[in-house]
RNA sequence: GCGCCUGUAGCUCAGUGGACAGAGCAUCGGUCUUCGGAACCGAGAGUCGGGGGUUCGAAUCCCUCCAGGCGUACCA
């Protein structure tokens, strides 16, 4: 059994109140509105609707008016002390302290579980992120891919979604070729061979290990078969070397994926080229040019685009168009694709297929996020992969640890182009907000233990002496948690788990300054006050949880 | 040229059409220093890129201009 969060409860009742303003004749009848909460400004209430400035032109009153009708329709509820209509027009809800006060007996009895809501209904939902192509080892930019895409795995979870983690692999096409002939090259070279890495090769060191530990494995077996052949191994093996070293860089940042669906199997499974006979059944195909297009310029894109090429070869898109058709087939009713803003040229074009098979583009959501640059020393790191010359995951990693390197790639909105701090995420000061918080959570931790140690383990406590500014303030922050991760399933926006992790650490630091837990002299308030560290504990505890970072006892 | 993203305090960035524009860092000045000082409090600092418009109300929506990033392949 789980109890509704504040803002919803308030919603409800606002509905309630609604509809009984018209039954009574206080408002005259409304088409259906959809009612909004919103937090107010902390001086003002807790919670605020604009409802009645909304209905205001619609029910020819005035704004004042409408809010007092509403307030007074309102039924009782238990959550709340007082309901005041506001100038302009705005209703504002003050939350009962008593209330507020005994929801630490709720947080602790939810435990891990508490932020959990129920926006998804069970609802089978995929998330594809990362997907970068196998020929080299992962960047910055992937790290931010996957941070953004398994931080909303995380959070889609915690809202009942039935979620699914998905990694694409683009292994076949022109980038993949080039990608054996760099490493035939490369393997040529180690035996003495004076050959050359082609001129859009892949010029990074990686490739020179990689062809070494092949020739760890074969010798110089590659040497004496035909070159297709050779090419045929090499593209093999080092793709699944690649593929190893990628789950590595994945796990690295603490993210697992349930599925890998390759572009390959698509094609030997015959899926392509039957997405592609759907397409033409449906009248969508032309030949032109000696070569096949989707045509598409009717449907929100603004040309036609090349599914089979003049050689007969399909393209990356045909192969696309069927991998979220089978996405779809596999009962996913909902689909997130993360990927990186040099791409967005491709989303109508997705949208535009999904459309032409029949599908609801609709369910399809592309999370784009923009690039990002790297600071080392206060200076941009160039980045380029064609040379190798690339930040990668593990570098990161290895530098700064998963938590910073998870807080810093998700504390961002995916719509800023962000600067990468190597220095500062490195830094073990106040200058970093990643210790601010783990502190917060070290410090619960350590009263808790404290309290232990001094024969004051947490028990019953009378909640309702919860009643000092600090602790309700830090308290009605605490509630929102639910809310937070129905807003962040919602409308994607995990940088918003930071920014609330943060305001959270300060509001603890701030009772912990004004109100001493441990205190013999006062037992009662002390178990109280004990509940409510421990209840703080589990909030922290799960929403670093939700960011893929630890929350450590001691630091 | 066209499309997408961005332009908010010295810096990095928040800000679901609402109530006087916020945070962190930096700067300056303080606190207490017996539950962890990796803490707390205060101050200064903004024509929300410019200009129009819509609205009772615009950083937020529309138009336009300026600046930056990314796209604009029979690459993936």
């Amino acid at each position: 059994m789980k109890t509704e969060s504040a803002r919803a409860h308030i919603r409800g009742l606002l509905e309630q109140a609604l509809a009984a303003a018209q039954a009574q004749n206080k408002l005259p009848p409304l088409a259906s509105t959809d009612v909004t909460v919103e937090y107010a400004p902390p001086e003002k209430a807790d919670y605020a609707s604009n409802l009645a400035l909304r209905l205001s032109r619609a029910v020819r009153m005035p704004p004042m008016q409408v809010a007092e009708v509403i307030v007074a329709a309102l039924p009782e509820s238990p959550y709340l002390a007082e309901v005041t209509a506001a100038p302009p027009g705005f209703i504002n809800f003050h939350l009962d302290e008593t209330w507020l006060a005994r929801q630490v007996g709720e947080v602790i009895a939810q435990g891990a579980a508490y932020g959990n809501c129920d926006v998804g209904g069970s609802t089978a939902l995929q998330v594809e992120f990362c997907s970068a192509n196998p020929t080299g080892p992962l960047t910055i930019g992937s790290g931010r891919n996957i941070v953004l895409g398994d931080t909303l795995a995380r959070v889609l979870e915690a809202a009942n979604y039935a979620v699914q983690r998905e990694y694409y692999v683009n292994d076949v096409g022109g980038q993949m070729d080039i990608f054996a002939r760099t490493l035939l090259a490369r393997y040529q070279q180690l035996h003495g061979i004076d050959a050359h890495v082609p001129p859009d090769g892949y010029a990074g060191e990686y490739m020179v290990e990689l062809a070494g530990q092949i020739k760890q494995e074969s010798g110089d077996a590659l040497l004496h078969v035909p070159e297709d052949e050779a090419l045929q191994k090499l593209h093999e093996r080092g793709l699944a070397l690649m593929l190893d070293s990628i789950r590595e860089d994945c796990a690295l940042l603490g993210a697992q994926f349930d599925e890998w669906v390759a572009q390959s199997w698509l094609e030997d499974e015959g899926r392509v080229q039957a997405a592609i006979d759907t397409l033409r059944e449906r009248g969508r195909v032309a030949e032109r040019e000696g070569a096949t297009w989707l045509v598409s310029s009717d449907l929100e894109e603004d040309k036609d685009n090349v599914l089979v090429r003049s050689n007969g070869e399909p393209t990356y898109f045909a192969a696309d168009i069927a991998y979220h058709d089978y996405k779809l087939e596999r009962g996913y009713t909902s689909l997130i694709d993360v990927w990186g803003a040099d791409h967005h040229g491709h989303v109508p074009r997705v949208k535009a297929s999904l459309a032409a098979l029949g599908h609801d583009p609709e369910q399809l959501t592309i999370l784009l996020y923009q690039l990002v640059r790297v600071l080392r020393g206060g200076e941009e790191v160039r980045m380029s992969k064609r040379t190798g010359d690339v930040v990668t995951v593990r570098e990161v990693v290895d530098e700064v640890g998963v938590d910073a390197s998870r807080y810093f790639l998700v504390a961002r909105s995916p719509d800023t182009a962000m600067s990468f701090d190597l220095d500062l995420a490195q830094e073990q000061s106040d200058e970093n907000p990643v210790y601010y918080i783990q502190y917060a959570h070290a410090r619960t931790a350590s009263i808790l233990e404290r309290a232990v140690r001094e024969g004051m383990a947490p028990g019953d406590a009378d909640l309702a002496l919860l009643q000092h500014p600090a602790e309700l303030t830090l308290l009605r922050l605490m509630i929102r948690l639910p809310e937070l991760v129905e807003d962040v399933a919602l409308q994607h926006t995990p940088h918003r788990l930071a920014f609330y992790a943060q305001e959270l650490a300060a509001l603890f630091h701030a009772f912990y300054r004004d109100c001493r837990v441990i205190d013999p002299e006062n037992a009662a308030l002390s178990q109280a006050r004990l509940q409510l560290v421990q209840a703080a504990k589990l909030v922290f505890a799960r929403c670093l949880g939700l960011m893929g970072m630890s929350a450590p006892d001691r630091m």
